[in-house]
DNA sequence: TAGGCCATCTGGTCCT
DNA sequence: AGGACCAGATGGCCTA
């Protein structure tokens, strides 16, 4: 709309250096404070200042100056708070980057991939876990496809703790990525893709759910 | 240069 | 009333 804020905005991205109580308090000079109406400014302008007052007493206590200063105040720092927020969200995205296991030398991986990368990763352990019961029950076996430290907790950032290897053998160290739509919950019973195709695919996944 | 991604602003809505 | 959340708009940056 208006490229009022631009120039403050980008200069009070990281503190917000004055409260809503001082701005009223301190930025309004012309127009009277609205907390001390029977307290006139200490130097009473004849014409004007009048004129001020009779409106101040005619509207709802707040000249049409104090109301948009207010206004853009609480706006600037309504600003402030989306912007935290939104560092906040992107924090939570990069954690959640981390938790992922990474491409290989490949760019950071944009909020959409993260979410659906995320998506797929959680779908294809939830996979092996499922398989890895199947087969558990089949032959008696109780080998686990996955160590338990991958099951319990996240596995730190990074760390190879959760080292991808649902059948064991083609493993590496590639994530898998379902290039197929893992929002049905009813996952094939061919699980191959969980180990070839799935990987690095998912940058054309299209997702169902989303 | 078009398109994708991102950060930020903004106004509306809902909640406490 | 104020804060959180959301979605649309806008402009900048980067890449094919």
């Amino acid at each position: 709309m208006d490229s009022v804020y631009s120039d403050i905005d980008s200069n009070s991205c990281d503190f917000f250096p004055h409260t809503d109580d001082e701005d009223s308090r301190g930025s309004l000079r012309s127009a009277s404070p609205d907390s001390s109406p029977l307290c006139p400014s200490p130097s009473p302008e004849p014409e004007q200042q009048l004129q001020q007052q009779k409106k101040r007493r005619r509207g709802r206590g707040r000249s049409e100056a104090t109301v948009q200063v207010v206004k853009k105040n609480r706006r600037l720092k309504a600003n402030d708070r989306e912007r935290n927020r939104m560092h906040n969200l992107n924090d939570a995205l990069d954690a959640l980057r981390g938790v992922l296991p990474a491409f290989p030398d490949e760019t950071k991986l944009t909020k959409i991939e993260t979410l659906r990368f995320a998506h797929n990763y959680i779908w294809a352990l939830s996979e092996t876990i499922r398989i890895a019961d199947l087969q558990a029950g089949k032959t008696g076996d109780a080998a686990l496809l996955l160590s338990p430290a991958c099951l319990g907790g996240a596995p730190s950032p990074g760390s190879d703790a959760c080292s991808w290897s649902s059948s064991g053998s083609s493993s590496s160290s590639s994530p898998a990525y379902s290039a197929s739509s893992p929002g049905s919950p009813s996952a094939p019973e061919d699980c191959g893709y969980l180990q070839q195709d799935a990987l690095y695919g998912f940058r054309g996944f299209v997702p169902g759910i989303y």
